[in-house]
DNA sequence: TAGTATACTAGACAACAGTCTAGATAACAA
DNA sequence: TTGTTATCTAGACTGTTGTCTAGTATACTA
């Protein structure tokens, strides 16, 4: 459906987005036309309205009303998820002076909406590497979606005393492990009455290669 | 520097930002004020002025010219980046047809920048255990910038006949190896003359927990 | 108490900006 | 050849849009 643009309209494509890239807002079919050297208004929107049938771009008949189709898709996908650097018992988790950083992550993906009502969600550096054979290693990031309880298997964040720790959810008849996926290390074993502190699920995983 | 706006400044600049996300492009006064029930053109742009004044938003004299400064820095960040279904010997790696959705990616991340002459990327969904040592597991997607080259012990994504792989690439004096990162598989070794067709190399995993 | 910032109404005015008519040239397909 | 698409020039017309003057009311500060 969604055709070839010929080169010419390329380019025009190129100018709005610059534009707004530079401008933050769009331009005028005239200020269109001076940037790309056309002198006349019927060049530019003719232009225009083949781009706009094609589908890369929207118009209607206002001042500067020129929306990039795919221009506005990112910034409905992207979300901001907070990098939280430290965790303390009894605060909450996303308290503002512990967040270091953000990262730009799709929406989409962790199944988040942008709006207020939906799940938050933050991310952790991971330390150690406790989850290695569940393909977590040290400094990678994982995105939780905050949740006060968990699924069994599902990898989860938990409070313990004053640490966060990402280990696998394991239920085992009545009793609850936290697991780590790691050829050594024992697994944490909670009783009934005293449940960890579920900050949330692990829903994924981010690894940056030097 | 950045003062504290007003309930009502606030609530302004909230409807601008909705605005926007609507409908790619800023309001007008006269929009804005009739979102915002303000009957009187002065009533919105002392309100503007106010609020350019504390730097939340930049205005010129001319039709929509309202940008938010705030909105349109961290979203810039925000990078498409094309999936790539399959991969196929002679033909461009970014060829639309095999495009077969986008992730929106941090490009701070992955050092990408928008401009048009920075490098390309795109990303590449895993088949296969061969690199789960290096805690990428099959599903996940990965990164790739693409460069003809790549440093010794760089992940890269290689063209081996008509196939994409995921291999850790080993210089071993003269010898090239693509060494996968399992227990039992064996490496490819490659002759100095017959060099393999290295697509990128991986600049990030990316892995979405169900 | 005077001064200043906030938050509005009402309306005039001039420049801005999109639409439209009327052409022209070139490439390409039927 | 004829028709269609892509690219453009020139310029008239009209509704849009930002600016500005002139007021009103409230709250807070000095």
């Amino acid at each position: 459906m969604a055709k070839q643009l010929t080169k010419r309209q390329h380019a025009v494509l190129d100018a709005i987005r610059a534009w707004i890239r530079e401008r933050g807002y769009p331009p005028t079919i005239r200020e269109l036309g001076k940037r790309l050297g056309i002198k006349s208004l019927r060049g530019v929107t003719s232009h225009l309205d083949a781009i706009a049938k094609k589908g890369f771009l929207k118009r209607e008949s206002r001042a500067r009303s020129i929306s990039l189709s795919d221009l506005l898709a990112p910034f409905e996908q992207a979300l901001r998820v907070p990098i939280v650097g430290r965790i303390r018992a009894g605060q909450p988790v996303l308290a503002q002076e512990e967040v270091e950083a953000h990262l730009v992550v799709d929406g989409a993906w962790i199944g988040a909406s942008s709006a207020p009502e939906a799940p938050q969600h933050f991310a952790l550096k991971v330390h150690g590497d406790s989850m290695i054979n569940a393909g977590i290693l040290d400094g990678d990031y994982v995105i939780i979606r905050q949740q006060p309880t968990a699924e069994p298997n599902d990898i989860v964040v938990a409070l313990l005393g004053d640490e966060a720790t990402v280990k696998r959810f394991v239920k085992d008849g009545e009793q609850i492990r936290l697991q780590p996926e790691h050829p050594t290390m024992e697994p944490i074993i909670v009783t009934p009455d005293k449940s960890p502190a579920i900050l949330g699920k692990v829903v994924a995983v981010f690894r940056k290669l030097a």
